[in-house]
DNA sequence: ACTATTAGTATCGAGTCGAAACTATTGCAA
DNA sequence: TTGCAATAGTTTCGACTCGATACTAATAGT
């Protein structure tokens, strides 16, 4: 069917568009990518790994962006003490402002009803899924949405990494999520 | 409302992955989105200016885009004799095999039901439409879906350039195309 | 105690990207 | 018809992306 290649030109023409309107200021669309995610990731999901494995990217490429994004301020360097090897990157608050500029496209999709952007958010996690699971991807979805989470008083707990969470914490995202 | 954001975030994310898988061979994401463009467009735009538009970039951009594309040999230039400005590209065979290369997101659509996709079309075209809107673009939509076409006896004719269209041709991308 | 694996970085070359300056046409108006 | 504005395309610049590859340092497994 040809409708396939119609989706897949739609999805990058968005995109495209997107990026185009994503330059603003001191960003390019891929340093803009990455404090997005810092932005929605826990904090053992900010590492240059994981950065590069949700984004489709390399180690090396992403540890490049960094570097830029910490010369201009928007991030800083964390250096983990139980792996000396580790490293993950907090949003300073320029950086967090900047994940909330203003957004063409944000604004088309407010524009359009209920029921069309339900339709259109399930139907795209389906084929995100489905598009992970034929390369090997993982999913990064949201903690609380875990099979390792436990709901505690005041937040919750993983059972896998024995770590607690807090409530905040617990509604992002993490690189070791497996759907419940 | 948070869903904008998630949805803008699903999209950007789908079209990065799909580009990681885009880079086989040759050809970056970039050059693909330009060859792509190409196979579908009819002749009146498959101009620099044009793809430009399309893609929201920029004349000098693509300008660059087209100048390894000739250079690999997968396009050739076809100058106008009417307007010795203007200029456009043809896919080479090698241009166009290099179209229907795999692609990890087309298999990941094809799995979903006829139903889901009918939906996504749908959702992802009102969706572009809005944003073009927003934005004052252009719709690049399908020649014969045009006000200015007319059906003709093996084709058709379009009233605003004064030219008559294979049938072929009556199914592209054309830039001048306003919806009936 | 090695050795393999893992985390991150540096470097390379091709190319993207917006911005701005530039060339060659064509269109329009006085 | 001449004279300038608009249009089509190119070039150059500097910052950066990107995959590939080679590298360093730390940790894990045997």
């Amino acid at each position: 069917m040809e409708n396939e290649h119609y989706i897949r030109e739609l999805i990058n023409r968005l995109a495209r568009l997107d990026a185009a309107s994503a330059w603003q200021g001191n960003l390019n669309p891929a340093q803009r990518a990455v404090l997005s995610y810092l932005a929605r990731a826990n904090r053992f999901s900010r590492s240059p790994s994981h950065v590069a494995e949700y984004l489709g990217s390399t180690r090396g490429t992403v540890s490049q962006t960094f570097k830029s994004l910490v010369q201009k301020g928007y991030v800083i360097e964390q250096r983990s003490q139980t792996d000396k090897r580790a490293i993950h990157f907090d949003l300073t608050d320029k950086g967090a402002r900047a994940t909330d500029e203003p957004k063409l496209m944000s604004q088309a999709i407010s524009k359009m009803t209920k029921r069309t952007t339900d339709g259109l958010t399930a139907s795209l996690e389906t084929l995100l899924l489905s598009l992970l699971a034929e390369n090997g991807g993982r999913a990064f979805g949201i903690c609380n949405q875990c099979r390792h989470f436990e709901t505690r008083e005041n937040g919750g707990h993983c059972t896998l990494l024995s770590e607690d969470l807090s409530s905040i914490e617990a509604t992002k995202i993490c690189n070791e999520q497996e759907p419940a």
